[in-house]
DNA sequence: GCATTTGTACATTGTATATGTACAAACAAC
DNA sequence: GTTGTTTGTACATATACAATGTACAAATGC
């Protein structure tokens, strides 16, 4: 991953910016963008590109680590591991749906139209293949 | 709205309790459960029932009044208020699909199936009419 | 060995969150 | 019209969280 513009980093956000890293890079890894077996930038590097200290960077990286996406060596840095999927939460539809209808309000109440809302809910279901 | 089950915080998320009821209340709003002229709990009784201090509910309904859809007068309460969508902001549509996205990302990282997602994807997609 | 490159540990600082307590406005009762 | 009560508001405080600064420890190459 060589100065990948798909991490984009909002300082004025009110979700911290080791959360976004978390977010954003899951989203690579969840996706596939990002294989096992890959590098991720030391945390030094991704801290510059970014525009943050390599510390907030690191913390992310133990977070995703944490996750099971990640392995972390000194002097190696953060290679992708394989990672099983984990068992289902029995919540964890019911929250899925709360939380995508508060996105679907907030983006609503942004002034979003629900023509683009719809497109996009249909285009990322397209993505979705089992 | 007395009493309703609609609203559930939990004290252990990283969310923060009042961008909880925030983003709870304006699902409502949005969706219409609530209307203009409604009135919300007092911030003592909402906070009574949410098992949180009536400053943080207060801090909540602040934001909701902020963001328009409040009107907060003391001895009479919140009112909900008619409010006009505001114009889209350039960015908006990006945004969304990225949040989208992160957030597929991360309840399939905890387990949810693919099936599941699309199903809620294309559940909520049916529920917007334009 | 020694230097360099990595992640790590931890102290420090600033900011955000939640609460406690006192207050001010509005309205009702009398 | 005074008094009491019910509302939101203001602000001080305590705590937790986020971001950084600095020093360190492990691993590798030479």
């Amino acid at each position: 991953m060589t100065r990948d513009a798909t991490l984009r980093i909002d300082p004025e956000s009110s979700t911290p910016v080791y959360r976004q890293v978390v977010d954003g890079l899951r989203s690579l890894l969840v996706e596939g963008t990002l294989q096992p077996g890959d590098a991720l930038p030391t945390v030094r590097e991704l801290g510059l590109d970014l525009g943050v200290h390599f510390n907030t960077v690191a913390e992310a990286y133990r977070l995703l680590a944490a996750e099971g996406w990640l392995d972390l060596r000194r002097r190696r840095g953060a290679i992708v591991t394989e990672r099983a999927v984990p068992r289902q939460q029995p919540q964890a539809q019911e929250d899925f749906s709360r939380s995508l209808r508060q996105l679907i309000a907030q983006v609503r109440a942004d002034g979003l139209s629900i023509r683009l809302i719809k497109k996009e809910l249909e285009r990322l279901n397209q993505e979705l293949t089992v």
